[in-house]
Order: C-alpha cells, then structure tokens, then sequence
DNA sequence: ACCTGAACACCGTTCAAGT
DNA sequence: ACCTGAACACCGTTCAAGT
C-alpha cells in the first residue's frame, strides 16, 4: 500500500543484481556495478540498502536454507557420530564458501549483535547447535552452536583464502572433527 | 654505493612509519598515510615497496623472529607433548594476531609461492615444522607444518575477525590440539 | 515518496618535471 | 638515480533537483 510500485521493482531488480554480481566478483564487488546492472541511480541502491551488508543480508535467505539442509542431512547420515560430524563439517564449509569473503563476515557477525546480518550469523549458529545436540554425549562436553560455527567458519577461511582442494582440505577437517568428538575408550 | 644517502634514509623512515601506521590502523590502513608520516612524496613509497605486501614483507622480519621463539619455546615447555601443542598453538595465534588482518594474509600466502610474504609465510610453515618434529609420534601422523600452519592460521582469523577474548578462545584451541594430538589407548 | 545522477571525498597509482 | 606532488582512476556516499 506505501510503497510505491516503483519501489518495489527496483528493489528486486537490486537483489537480482546483487545475487549476480557478488556471484561474479565476490562480496567486495563495488556497489555502483549491483547499481548499474540494476539500472538505477546509485542513490537508489542506497535508499533501500544503507550498507553493504544490508544489501548481503536480503541475499542471504536462500543460502541459510542451505545450511540448514547440510545440518539435516548431517543429523540423518545413517553412521557413526564421526560420519555424521564430518557431514556438517563438510557441508558448513562447502556452504559458508559459496560466495568469496562470505566466510570472514559471517564468523565475525557470529559474536556481534550490532551486525547488519547478525540474523544470518544466528542462524549459521543454530544450525551448528542442532547438530550439537544430535551428537549429544558423543561430542566433546561443553562444547557449543557458536563454538562449532566459529570452528567451521575458521576452517571456511582457510579453505576461502588459501583455495585449498579437496586433498588439502580433508586433513584439516579431520584434525577438526576428532578434536570436537568424546574422547573415546579404546581397548578397556 | 650505489644508493644515495637519501634513498637509504627514506626507506628507513618509510619502514619506521609503516610499522607505527600498521600498528594503529592495521594492515589496510591508507599508503599515502604511510608516505605523509614518513615525510615522503607517494611516489617515493612506489618506488620503494610497488605494492603493500613489499612493504609489509619488509616489516615482517621481526615478526618471524617473534614467531620461531614461540615454536622454541613451545618445543621447551617441561609437560606433556599436548603442553607443548597447545603453547605453541596459543603463542602462534598471539603473534599472529599482533595487527589487524595479519592472520588473513599469512594464512592465504601458505599455499602461493607467487606472494610476495611467501617467505614470511614459509617461515610460518616451518616453525610450525619443527613443532610437529619435536612431537614425533605424539602427534597424530600424516600432519606437517603446512597444516598445523594452516589450522593456526584459520583460528587466528577467528579470534581477529572476531575478536574473541581469552574464554572464548581457550575451548577452541582445545579443541584443535586433541584433535592434532595421536589417538591415545585410554584404560588398556 | 521515490528517483536520478552530478558532486564530493577518499585512496591507490602513475608520471612529468625537478634535483 | 632518486624525489616530489599534481593528476588520474576508482569507488563509496550524499544531496539538490526532478517526477
């Protein structure tokens, strides 16, 4: 009813851009590109997203519905704890890396509630925390959502920034996994 | 001999200026803020050090001398071989984290020989080498300096992205030292 | 109420002119 | 051989004028 139908439109011709550009060139595409692409003033671009993590955070929906599906499918791997742990490592990283320099803003979002996609780092950490408690005792004790996030998001980082492969990345994520699980008794 | 007097003594106050800049700023502070400390024309800063990472890199000596006391230290401590992992893994973290988007940079150097800080993240790699050596079958097998380089590395861009305190840091690096150390055979 | 796009600020980088 | 600093390019952000 308020808004103009205007409005409207060049607010999703503005997410569309967006979703293309960051795609192309990284979350530290230059804004005036998702403007001209979008065909509006620069100006309008910042009527509707003031910063560019607000502009991120519209995005970002689709791409928490993602996590949440690699958690589900995680807590549903028919295997050991470790399988299923190394499931959501696997598919946190994978999806935390989706787009370059994703993985740097959401971990720092993850301790900061003044951030533009503070929702979004929420959400990362509430899916790690479900996972958290599927495991239950078979995970190390006193271990929680934001420290998993954190973990995973640390080890996205490093995959993000170095370009590591899947031969480089394997070990890391195992040296993760085995340090979040119980201690286990061998040979009692 | 074949540098004047006054190529040498503009490196010298663009090296002293960059190291105090960097410090207040971190390591993406402006350039020409560098070049008007140092009382110097832009120019003069290009010529000098073509791109950031030159100019850092030259800074970066200390650093490393910092860095391999931590791995000498580590290698020192009188107590358990995870005493040992986890000094070093707290002393890595706390020099790499001594400016602002440090760990960012050495972590994504660790894998390219092209960066202009290769060398200083070799020296990275290999004091985290002569850790792994010194544990020897403490440590869980297949690991080597690069990846425990690398897992430092990510944790150190947590706690900078993040900056996490002591507490929150602490069941982190727990977690990544059990999970580097070997499997023991508990109640056998 | 919203849009446009020129204008300003900031910073990296180059290069003509100077010594 | 090296230095200076003006100039250019690029990009974020604002705002006067328009509809």
């Amino acid at each position: 009813m308020s808004v103009r139908a205007d409005a409207k439109r060049n607010h999703d011709k503005l997410l569309q851009a967006a979703r293309e550009v960051f795609r192309e060139r990284g979350l530290e595409a230059p804004l005036d590109e998702v403007a001209r692409r979008a065909g509006v003033g620069a100006g309008t671009l910042y009527r509707h997203f003031p910063t560019r993590d607000d502009l991120l955070n519209a995005l970002m929906q689709a791409f928490i519905d993602r996590l949440d599906a690699a958690a589900d499918a995680a807590i549903a791997v028919d295997g050991s704890p470790r399988e299923r742990l190394l499931s959501w490592v696997r598919g946190g990283v994978a999806e935390v890396t989706y787009s370059k320099g994703a993985a740097a803003r959401l971990t720092a979002a993850l301790g900061d509630d003044e951030s533009r996609i503070a929702t979004k780092a929420a959400a990362f950490a509430q899916a790690s925390g479900r996972v958290v408690e599927a495991l239950g005792a078979d995970l190390r004790p006193g271990v929680d959502g934001v420290q998993l996030a954190r973990l995973v998001g640390g080890l996205a980082m490093v995959v993000d920034q170095g370009e590591l492969d899947e031969s480089a990345f394997a070990p890391l994520a195992d040296v993760l996994v085995d340090g979040l699980l119980a201690p286990t008794v061998v040979g009692s």
